[in-house]
DNA sequence: CCCGCTTTCATACGTTCGTTTGAATCAAAC
DNA sequence: GTTTGATTCAAACGAACGTATGAAAGCGGG
């Protein structure tokens, strides 16, 4: 099992292509292409494309979502009221974390995580995830205690902020109609830049409306 | 040419389609059955599925840009250094502006926008966009004096930031995946909302890195 | 009426797609 | 050595796609 592993080949492939051309822009083709495998081993070992893309995106979604809980556990056992910024470090924080931990610099898990916001395929919302929902949840809980007098859809609204601003870096259009004269950023500067602005935002006054 | 006018037809049909669907998700037979048209009248009057696409955003991007652009003069014509809320303001402002004047309160417009920005499509990136490139520089230049200290790579990194936010407003899937609980946002308060926001991301103190 | 030009239409072509199938291959158990 | 179950393989299926074609239809000026 330790070497070439199929299913193992299939899902690493799958969640390059996936990243870099969407649902519909990787074909299963290209996938057990690039896998070194049969073309009906996705069908023997996932059942559907759809599955696969399912089983790709939970392997990544995962310890994200442990890293997130684990991160905001430990902050409220220091305080019941962590501060806006220390919120928003453990919330975006493992986003960039497994970004960087991935083999092109982290660029696959960036582009996966647009994807999943973005691409408009519907097989792209099929991967359940309701323990996405409990950690987002408490997140919403303790940005609320955090920011009173913020409603509850603002503080919704900046949350998907959130998850904008950590999505969008290093997508490839913004790279690739970036001013001429600018170098592409490096990881661990785009964390602390994206940490920097995303506490700031939050950290705003709430607009009243 | 005033009421039917099959080429419009097909640039309205398109833009939805393109804005739901993503560049590869709408197919020319949906687009043309949309459009009350022929299969062929796409071939006809744009030559490709590509020229069509080009077509559709260069429609929607060009009145939002000449706004960005018209806002930034008038600014400039105040003060050489316009404080950054107001450049937030101009800049956000007509991504949204344009957004509610659509059909569907903005929804179309957000979600194209966040096409341009996400779909992986190598043919999202084929409009050209000089004048784009034009627009963007120059905010970015008053961004510059009116944040002092920050380097040109963060400065870029932060205006990405605002498109993500003016972008992910409306896409459908954090509507479908937001707490039960929550009611859709109404245009106008998304707009005060997102300002707000980026308006205090964007007065955020250098990192420094 | 008929002409030239633009526009629409039905149809077809070749490609690519996701999925299925049934035989071949492999590895371990007996 | 044979059997059994899991895996891989080449091949094929029908469907959907973008595009091209040539005839039909509309239409204002001679």
């Amino acid at each position: 099992m330790a070497p070439p592993d199929t299913r193992t080949q299939i899902l690493d492939a799958a969640e390059r292509l996936f990243a870099e051309r969407g649902f519909r822009g990787a074909s299963v083709r290209a996938i057990t292409d690039l896998a070194r495998a049969n073309l009906a081993a996705v069908g023997y070992h996932f059942g559907s494309k759809a599955e696969l893309l399912a089983a790709v995106v939970r392997r990544v979604i995962e310890p994200i979502n442990a890293a997130q809980c684990a991160r905001l556990d430990r902050l409220l056992a220091r305080t019941p009221d962590p501060p806006v910024t220390e919120l928003v470090e453990a919330f975006a924080g493992p986003l960039f974390d497994e970004m960087l931990a991935g083999d092109e610099g982290g660029a696959r898990t960036s582009r996966l995580i647009m994807r999943i916001i973005g691409d408009p395929a519907e097989e792209m919302r099929d991967w359940t995830g309701s323990a996405e929902d409990t950690v987002r949840d408490r997140y919403l809980a303790a940005f609320g205690r955090a920011l009173p007098g913020l409603s509850p859809e603002e503080l919704w609204f900046r949350m998907r902020g959130i998850l904008a601003v950590a999505a969008v870096d290093r997508v490839e259009v913004y790279n690739r109609r970036s001013p001429a004269c600018l170098s592409p950023v490096a990881g661990e500067a785009a964390r602390h830049w994206a940490i920097t602005f995303l506490a700031a935002a939050m950290s705003a006054p709430p607009t009243g409306t």
